[in-house]
DNA sequence: GTCTATAGGCAGATAGAC
DNA sequence: GTCTATCTGCCTATAGAC
């Protein structure tokens, strides 16, 4: 936190990424404009772009952001001395607190607007994937090493499998307006790494 | 085919219908405009109007047309005489297709953009899960019972994740524009309930 | 940094001729 | 059924004052 002192990212740009985060994840990059923005922090669109040149500009910067946020929160966890199982679960669990924020994964979003998306935006929610893939890559190899996971065949293709079926999950159960959907799926796909536990919903 | 006389549904409704259809499922309902299908066919945007009044109803056109043809679909596998795992993976590979396609499953990308869908075209979303998940319910609970199939709990849970499962794994496979990804999900996913087959590739 | 004012474009939609 | 013409509104973006 004593980080803050240089390139103070000023409160207005702070709160224009706040506001735009929730309404892309909510409606999508193609769901909101600068004037919902604008109106909710009540400034004008020009200030908006003082900040952010264009729209293109403002989604890179939201999309690096929330990638850098997730990251440091897969570094909490990888740095936390509890078992393997219980990694995956705080990982389940990162996706069920923006669920339960009426929101979608910001990356997944992005990822069924993939085809409309600035360059700069795309590479970015592939360097999100990408890097989830790998931080549970390594989380599955060690649990399965150590004897508290159980899975089959590459640790890469199970990750991959936790990554869509997790955003897959969210995507899903949206409609529902309801947690509960996912907490299900999410219980069943990890309870199924977990050698020892049958009864998943142990929580 | 034989009811194909009454209320024949104009050619040109038909091609507006699937040119939409490809773009709504490329690039979602709020990426593609009535001067995109319009130009493709070579007609105005009018006579767009005229077939159907506004977007909306255009869309949920769109929904209820691709819902009737997978609930076909569906259908049509539940008729076939094959083994449940084998149905199951008939149905993994009626994603592949639309994958192989280039397109995100037309209601997993209305999913996306759920809270800003006309609420007409909202309820057929659900619908559509819906059904989908009751059909893998049977599906699963006769395997289970034919001993074809392994899972723990409710069939409808088990459903439930497969359904979000395979709609997060082309979500998170069109970036990476290769339906590996995809497979390597798809077949994972599969290969866990299948109680003799662990080479789950052999198809 | 934020404003007013405005440009320029494209969106969905309608009227009325053919 | 399809067209031309047009409307209105919203969108992203810019110029220039404060």
């Amino acid at each position: 936190m004593a980080a803050r002192r240089m390139s103070q990212p000023s409160s207005t740009r702070t709160a224009i990424l706040d506001v735009a985060e929730r309404l892309v994840q909510s409606r999508g990059f193609h769901g909101f404009s600068y004037a919902d923005v604008a109106s909710e922090l009540q400034i004008t669109t020009a200030a908006l772009h003082y900040h952010f040149p264009g729209k293109a500009e403002l989604g890179h910067a939201l999309v690096d952001r929330y990638a850098q946020r997730f990251g440091e929160a897969l570094d909490s966890i990888g740095a936390m001395s509890v078992s393997s199982p219980k990694k995956l679960r705080a990982y389940a669990d990162l996706y069920l607190g923006v669920l339960r924020d009426g929101r979608m994964c910001l990356c997944g979003m992005l990822a069924a607007e993939y085809q409309t998306l600035p360059e700069a935006m795309r590479k970015s929610v592939v360097g999100f994937l990408d890097h989830n893939c790998e931080w549970l890559a390594d989380v599955l190899e060690t649990g399965r090493s150590e004897g508290s996971l159980e899975f089959a065949g590459a640790a890469e293709e199970a990750a991959q499998m936790i990554v869509g079926a997790l955003e897959g999950a969210m995507l899903v159960s949206r409609p529902y307006a309801d947690t509960q959907h996912f907490e299900v799926i999410a219980d069943r796909l990890l309870g199924e790494l977990s050698p020892e536990a049958s009864p998943a919903r142990s929580r």
